[in-house]
Parts: C-alpha cells; sequence; structure tokens
DNA sequence: TGTTAATATGACACTATCGTCATATGACAG
DNA sequence: CTGTCATATGACGATAGTGTCATATTAACA
C-alpha cells in the first residue's frame, strides 16, 4: 500500500499519478505496464516514486483497491430494496450494475476483469485477502437460503452454483468488453436477460412447447 | 511459421526445444516467457534460435496450432457416432472430451485456456484465423438445425446460445485448471453434469418441485 | 579433393527497466 | 538564523532481454 507520503501530496498530482497509472494499465496490462513510462507520463522523478510505492504491484494493488471501492458502490447504490428482489432479479441487478460499472468507468472496468482472469492465482488472493472469501461466504449463504425458500432448485449443489453464476458475470464483463462500445445499452440489458432466462429455465423446451414453430411436417 | 530448417532437426532436438518452450509457456504465462530462457534451457545457441523462429511470437504460434490440432484429434476421436447424439449429448461430449485433453497434456491444455483468454485480442485472431470463424458458423448452423428439430427453445437467439455455451466451456476449463489435480474424474464429469443440467432445465424448480424437500411449513 | 550451399554459433551493440542512494530543497520550530 | 525532519531528485550500477552478423562448421556432391 502507498506511502503515507502519497497521500500528502496535493490532490492533483496525486491524481495524476493514478490516472496515468490507470491508462498504462489499461493499455498494456499488468505484465507490460513499467514503471519508467509511468513516471515519465506522470513527469514525476524516479525516486518520488519509489518514495510512494514499494514497487509496481503495490501500486497495482492500490488501484484494484480503488476499483473494487467504486465497483461496490455501484452495486450497492440502490440496496435499499435489493433484500425484497426475487433471486433472479437479484443476479439481473448484479449483472445490470455490471453494465453501469463499465459504462461510467470504461478503463477500471477492464482493469478489473483483467485482474480477475490474472495468470498469477496467488496475487489474486494477497490482494482481495479476506474481503473475497467474505463475500463467497455471503453468497453461498444466500443462496442456501434461497434453495430452502424453494427458489432454487436444490438438486446443484450450492459451491457449484456459485462457481456457475461467478463465471457468467465474468462472461458478460467479457462480452461488454468486446461488444461494449458498438452494442447500444438496449442491446446489452437484452444480453443479460437471455442469460437469467437460460439459467432459469434452460434451454430445453417444455413437453410441446416448441411444436409447430419451425419444425419439420 | 517455423522456418523450414526447423523441420529438418532432428527429431529430438526439435522436440526438446518445442519441450521447453511448453515449459516455459505453461510456467510463466506468455507475457514473461524470455527467448533467452528457452534457448538457456534447451541449449541451443542464440543465433540458431533466429534461424528456426522469427521470434517468441512465431514459436507461440506454431505451439497454439499444435495444441489445436491434439485438441480436435481428442475430440473426434470416437467421432464415427456424433452425428447421432442428441444436443445435450453432443455437448457433454464436447465437454468431456475437454477433461480428457487436460487429463492427457496438462500442460497444453492450460497454454491453450491462457491463450482463450489472451489479452491481445488481435493476436488471437491472427493465430485462429479463418479456422475459428468456420468453426462458429458450423456451430451456429448446427444450433439452428436443433432448434428446427425442436430440441432446443427457439425463443433464444443463436449467438447468444453460442456465446453461452463457449463461456460455459470456459467455465469448465478454469474449473479444471483450478481444481483439476485435487479432484477426482469423478467429481469432475458430476460437475459436467450439472453444467449441462443447467444448460437443459436452469435452476428454478418445476411447479412443485421443491416443495417439502428443504422448505419450512 | 575442392566447391558450394545450408546450418550453427556466440559475441556484440542496443534498449529497457529496475531499485538505490547521496545530495538538494524546503518548511517549520526554537 | 540554524538545525532538523520530511520530501524530492536524478545519476548510477546492475540485470535481463532483444535481434544481428561475421565467422566457423558440416554435408553433399561433382
Amino acid at each position: 500500500m502507498p506511502n503515507p507520503t502519497f497521500y500528502n501530496l496535493p490532490p492533483e498530482k496525486r491524481e495524476l499519478i493514478t490516472t496515468v497509472a490507470i491508462d498504462e494499465f489499461y493499455e498494456k496490462g499488468y505484465e507490460k505496464t513499467s514503471i519508467a513510462k509511468i513516471i515519465d507520463k506522470a513527469k514525476i522523478p524516479r525516486g518520488s516514486f519509489y518514495q510512494y510505492f514499494e514497487d509496481k504491484n503495490d501500486l497495482y494493488r492500490y488501484l484494484i483497491i480503488e476499483v473494487i471501492g467504486a465497483r461496490k458502490h455501484q452495486y450497492s447504490a440502490h440496496l435499499s430494496n435489493l433484500k425484497e428482489l426475487s433471486f433472479f432479479d437479484y443476479i439481473r441487478h448484479l449483472f445490470l450494475s455490471g453494465i453501469q460499472f463499465y459504462r461510467d468507468y470504461p478503463k477500471l472496468a477492464s482493469i478489473a476483469i483483467d485482474f480477475m482472469s490474472i495468470r498469477d492465482k496467488e496475487l489474486r488472493i494477497i490482494i482481495l485477502g479476506e474481503s473475497q472469501k467474505k463475500a463467497d461466504d455471503y453468497f453461498i449463504q444466500y443462496i442456501n437460503e434461497r434453495k430452502d425458500d424453494g427458489e432454487i432448485v436444490n438438486s446443484l449443489d450450492t459451491s457449484t452454483l456459485v462457481y456457475f453464476i461467478h463465471s457468467m458475470n465474468q462472461t458478460l464483463a467479457n462480452f461488454f468488453l468486446d461488444h461494449g462500445k458498438t452494442f447500444e445499452d438496449d442491446h446489452l440489458v437484452q444480453q443479460v436477460n437471455n442469460m437469467i432466462s437460460i439459467l432459469e429455465n434452460g434451454i430445453k423446451p417444455l413437453e410441446g412447447e416448441n411444436i409447430g414453430k419451425n419444425e419439420e411436417i
């Protein structure tokens, strides 16, 4: 984490460094981002950088924690009635707030997505620390409750579901990355609804449902 | 692609280089893999490497194409009756042959998964070239046929489905990466079946299905 | 054996980056 | 005014990697 000195900096300078760092990580990704470039663009002397941060990893950690904060904020922006949502609406909210986050902070979102699929799993665990585990536990508990409520089929084990929903979230995030700039929000929302529809009902037609629509005689 | 000289090499030497390269890309990932390390481990002189390959990218491309070949081989090993399978069994086969591939070539599988989530999308497109597009087109057509057959609900647009199934495949692949070494095959197969079950029926209980199992009175 | 073409080799020049450290600056306290 | 503490600065040595090229080696063949 940054040295206190960093926080004592005049805000413009601090923000400049942050902005430049975000630009770099966004454009180059973690591995290819270099301190040399960052201090060059932000026009701070080499020694100063090492005064503020231990190394690249330290800077990265700082940014990721900022991102997570921003994402959580986005997520719980309209939290008030979140508890009352049905399970599928809850998931929908999760996904849609993801779109919103991407719209509001495209670079941060992109960095976050990179971070989630970063090679170095250890690094992720170190950075997220306990907070990730807590979030997971909370989600597991939530799903178990919804199973008990009869909102979710209980033939699937919870950990599979958690993994699956988490990965759907990732998939959607990547979908935004790939198509976010070309597609309208309408289309993205439609995509979310499609995903949720599959999650709800699967893709096998109910007895007789499909008959006569496209089928050959 | 490698210079013909590379293919003229005595097989042991060629395979040594390949093996070392695989080890490196497996351990370090694309970005952090260096030619210096590879020539060092394979004990070939620097000049020779550049005789065989243009650069790191060229070597990588070569490996990826090898991997894709191996994966295809795995996939169609028991192709004879593939056409007769139901849609969901077809998908199951797709997923299960993925496990098998991971079992047979763990490092290659890992490299392939990395490749599929590689930052540099351009690179992926260049390497896969037309063959990816062909495979996609084939799959789209296949799904459309299955819709017409009434095997899949036709309220979802095909491209969403393709994306969804593709991402399930990715999810499973990552699951192998995370847990493949600790879990028995039984467990992995169970995981595949869970995924397919979600794909088929979703996770919302049918009318009355869940009642009385875990629900409070 | 002599000639030629293919291949092998590793020293070299170049570039990029890293983290440190001795020194400079500045602001504030006594 | 002076000493002290926090902060700023950028030159420096070290490391790691890249791609090239002049030279050496080998194989094949007339």
